[in-house]
DNA sequence: TATATATATTGCAATATTACGATGTTAAAA
DNA sequence: TTTTAACATCGTAATATTGCAATATATATA
């Protein structure tokens, strides 16, 4: 088959494994690095830094960014990308609660 | 083609995005999820708990102990499994540290 | 309006992932 | 030694993901 069966995990399942998977790919990874170091937006030098073609990037962008983790805005002939920080670290602060809730003991 | 250009990033970006992706997957979550909610270590009812097949599961748990997150030692006729604490609070260190140094300030 | 530039979308090929039945392996118990 | 129970592995089918060339779209500028 190869179809993931969302249906039997909790929607709490399914959105944590959504937001672990938007990261779990290195450009992905790259690309929030890479926005993370410009002090502001990035317009278009996206493409040239990232060894990757400009249909790919925009595919990575629009993963991330329909997980909320972007925020864009017409500026000129580009659009400006940068993090959406209080999604990002909702983010963060939901996959701790995954990791504390977990980290039992045993053994 | 398909295949992630894993060599035009470095390796803690691929090392990251890698962790990402064991945690992004709804029977990877439940299945660690389970494990913290025993006392002991899992034996053989992990299988019951989520609607997958043993070989299904198998898999996933082999996903998760790649990552180290597991030990688990013949206990019998079952393998018992219990979380790698000390590992799964690295990783959680280390998906800290990324979003904390990702996280900055723009816009 | 026409052109140039930046980004998005489409279509396609290659590879990866997910899932499960069947089978193999391992260790205790009969 | 044979049987049984619990996992692991193999083989296979279905679907998802990755990546890029080509093309479409959008906006500023000439």
């Amino acid at each position: 088959m190869g179809v993931t069966k969302s249906q039997i995990f909790t929607e709490k399942q399914n959105d944590l494994a959504q937001f672990f998977k938007v990261l779990g790919h290195p450009a992905r990874v790259a690309i929030l690095e890479y926005i993370s170091t410009q002090d502001s937006c990035i317009c278009n030098d996206i493409v040239g830094e990232i060894g990757l073609s400009q249909a790919t990037i925009s595919q990575h962008l629009q993963v991330i960014n329909k997980a909320g983790l972007l925020k864009g805005n017409y500026k000129g002939k580009s659009i400006c990308y940068c993090l959406n920080v209080e999604r990002f670290k909702d983010l963060q602060e939901q996959l701790n609660l995954f990791f504390n809730t977990t980290a039992s003991n045993c053994c």
